[in-house]
DNA sequence: TTGTCATATTGACAAATGTCGATGTGTCAT
DNA sequence: ATGACACATCGACATTTGTCAATATGACAA
């Protein structure tokens, strides 16, 4: 890294840019984000929550599968990822599983970013 | 799906939920969000958009990288991924590449979250 | 209890991803 | 021109991911 002086030759180079001595996040801080993220990183499971976010109540597997168009073993894949990730709830209610979104989750998400910087 | 007594045999089943008409979002529109947020699926990711979201200037590699803990050409991937995701934005000056957060971008996810779901 | 239905899990496999060492490319100073 | 430096790309590799058919599990009805 360039401006530091520290020879006693002249070491008159040019500093590429500013220390970057930002108060740094955690590892754990940025596994955790990364993990909500990874959980969005999929058309299919946003298809979903899209799909759970606009519904009036909550859906089960049966509904949910036509609108994404893949296999119920896949779209039972995505949802325990989503569930996993602490994005959807799960309820049995017969012998039904009713997906919903978890109340909170999109403004939890929105303090992860924050979490990147409040400027802009 | 149960429901639907279209049988003339009394199909008198119980619906397992509402059928779910919510307008649907365009496969493009699913691509599309899950494309920024692949972006940011990655801890590394997070920790150089963090990074550049809080610095006071633009920075070059050779100061993010130390702050990562990753090699060199790990690190320049990462940074690709985010650029072609278009997160950040990349001017070369002298010989150092200086990377800095794109201007709206944190905006733009918050965005493409509410585009699945305003309530909640 | 037996059958049916809704969902979950398993096993297999192709594709994508993250990582690094080695090497290439472009820029500046000498 | 030459060398040093900052960064990008390449080749190789292990790991993770998404997908499905087949099968297991659990709930209810008859």
């Amino acid at each position: 890294m360039p401006g530091t002086a520290t020879e006693s030759k002249a070491r008159v180079e040019v500093a590429c840019c500013a220390p970057l001595d930002t108060v740094n996040m955690t590892s754990d801080q940025a596994e955790q984000a990364a993990a909500m993220f990874k959980a969005l990183a999929d058309p299919a499971r946003i298809r979903i929550v899209n799909l759970l976010a606009n519904a009036p109540d909550a859906a089960c597997v049966c509904d949910i599968t036509p609108h994404v168009e893949l296999s119920q073993p896949t779209v039972s894949f995505h949802l325990k990822k989503l569930l996993t990730a602490g994005l959807v709830e799960r309820t049995q209610r017969g012998k039904w599983a009713y997906y919903s979104i978890r109340p909170g989750v999109l403004s939890e998400i929105a303090d992860a970013l924050e979490l990147k910087g409040t400027r802009t």
